[in-house]
DNA sequence: CATGAATGAGACTTCATTCAT
DNA sequence: AATGAATGAAGTCTCATTCAT
């Protein structure tokens, strides 16, 4: 028998199925998820039509409807899927990190923000504050699973910061909102006005770092020990 | 002056309309616009109905159309009167206030802001995020009417500050953008997840206080005549 | 004051409201059950669309759903509204009427049954007959208002006529079902075999009579005091 | 003949194939048609979907439709295959029979109905009361298969028991009716009504026999020589 | 033969808008 | 000016049917 060079990606070992329509199911639902995230970002949720979504993800409005039981199941599954496993991310990279209270803000909040503010998954911040209203199973989610940890992991930051000297005594929850909400806020805006051709942009990137910077050095102002 | 006895409520003294009437006819639009401005930010406007709206307005849904010619003039207008406003009494406010920098940061940002904070207005910065995508028009009024002038302003406020030395020299864009982005965002958070029956709130107007206080420092750090 | 001839038929005396309008407003729910029954009949409940019992009514199918808040309810009106009067006026028929057990079966079952036979109302049976199955709520409805009345008041006659000695003993449910089964069918056949245009049909009213005739004769075969 | 080992269930002699899965193959179609006439029967024709009948018969889909053009195909196939050889069997079963009239209706009537009554194809009836105006190819077909045979049949003997004496003399085609049509309603009634959870049933086998006897009855009754 | 993923026509229902009263 | 009955375009969702595997 012959050497053969590996087998076409589209085959199986064991034959079991045909591969390429199996990896399209497969892949189906991502890609519907990721087209309503567009859509519902861009249009908000009631205003986008199902079809367009689907057609959007290359597939039939009739084929939405075999991953996803009703559009609102599927705007549920976007923001679970969107922003459940970025907290975890997050929560990761700052178990994994070691250093001062400063240097660990900087990691979280200029490279980790900086990443969701560059990935589609930043949109998801536009249509919390959309739907939730809506939608109130959302709220529970959205508290439980993303403000909730994240902002007891910043205050956690925080809290060992002014206890090792490198920030002043300053109202924990106060703060964490100080440094996070204009990072939300240049997410929301890139998906609203910023989207927009207007002549008029906040330089998300940029300004992230800088908003950080200004803070943080509103915390060392007056501290017994500024790092 | 001679004595004249009181005209009953309900009538002028030429006789032309009952006054209630009248009051009411020339109070409608205005009673339109709060009504669709608690509901479009409530459940965002494609979702709104318009006969909710005239409905909580206390009309009927033809007498919505007798003054603006569609749902969509009625969001365009919706805007532009809660907004427009307020910025040129922002301007003036500003105007006829002397002081510092910070005297005058503090003025305008924890004083105005905090008023607009409690107002149905603050609504407006939900829709304006949420719907600008899909009416462009808005956009340009919003940047030309409210996000240039005031960016203008807080812009020159801050360099007044650096050039008298109050604060150290930053870029001023993002720093105008570290002071406001928050207070947009609790005026958004209010009317989103803020409004749903949740465990977890801002307190907004404490916050505002503190995070200008917070910024400030920030800015005076190092400045070379910090007030 | 001039003397005036009776006002025109779309004014009211009283001027509350234009008459033409509300007229049809009134007379709108009975013209779409109407319709409906109809078209139910024909086609099946599931089979007709709604669009098209609006259009028989000679309106669009919005304004059906001005009337019944969905497709499902409609088809209960229709059920209720067609078999409900009927039996209530069936049994005060009865109670206006004295004489012999003979004398009111013939009233109640060839008068009254042919009357509805030759009713649109007929076709509720086909209705309740093809639906009950999907729709478990008008089961009940159904044996409650229809029948169980009218099974018991036909059983009330029978005993009546076996104690007087006009009929031999027989098991007198079965009997019921004897006498009442076949103008049920005649009914279902109206509404469907029989609306084909075939060149087998049954005369219904001919056959009511003598169908009764029959068992009546059978009832009184070796009966002590036939009537 | 030489002595065989028994060869392997599912293995025919010649080794062609598995038995049990040729069996199957051969079985399908009827296997579908079954489950089709539950579903029909219980559904609806137009509310029953067509993959629950492929489910039902423990098939996919896709293989409903290799052996069934369509859904309406599927239908029509159904009603004959089930009412066509049953008809056949009864003319069968009368021209085998001697005796009397009264004989051979209690033989025709009880004896060959009560088996229908208890066997699914007792739905039929359901169905094409149900479906004949939609599908008019149907009527032609019960018509001259069903009805006609049917009620010439009976139409015979009760001429044949007029000749006699037997019967007295009343038109033959009502008095068919009067025997047949509460037979056909009971099999109506036992997948209508009388399959949802309710506390009222008609006991169908009982009915039958009283029923027969009732008619006979009154068909005896004033005749020259009741048998 | 058998499967089940995919399709898209078509049905129900909603709601912005009109207009007779 | 005000009403609210009526309309019909448009959107969500279903399901008969096809076809690649």
């Amino acid at each position: 028998m012959p050497h053969r060079s590996a087998p076409p990606a589209d085959e199986l070992a064991d034959g079991s199925e045909p591969l390429q329509r199996r990896r399209r199911k497969e892949a189906r639902p991502q890609e519907l998820l990721d087209a309503a995230l567009a859509l519902f970002v861009e249009k908000g949720f009631a205003a986008a039509r199902a079809e367009e979504v689907a057609q959007r993800a290359g597939v039939s409005k009739g084929t939405l409807y075999l991953y996803f039981p009703s559009k609102e199941e599927l705007l549920k599954a976007v923001i679970t899927q969107n922003l459940g496993s970025r907290i975890v991310a997050g929560a990761e990279l700052v178990a994994a990190h070691p250093g001062t209270a400063t240097e660990l803000l900087n990691v979280i909040l200029v490279d980790w923000w900086t990443q969701l503010y560059d990935s589609p998954a930043a949109g998801v911040f536009k249509l919390v504050i959309t739907e939730v209203r809506n939608f109130p199973e959302i709220a529970g989610f959205y508290l439980r699973e993303v403000v909730q940890p994240a902002h007891d992991l910043l205050g956690a930051v925080l809290r060992r910061g002014i206890a090792a000297g490198e920030f002043r005594d300053v109202p924990i929850d106060h703060a964490v909102h100080s440094l996070v909400l204009p990072l939300i806020m240049v997410c929301l805006h890139r998906h609203s006005l910023g989207a927009c051709q207007v002549d008029w942009q906040i330089e998300g990137r940029d300004f992230i770092g800088q908003h950080v910077q200004l803070v943080l050095a509103g915390l060392r102002a007056g501290a017994p020990n500024p790092a």
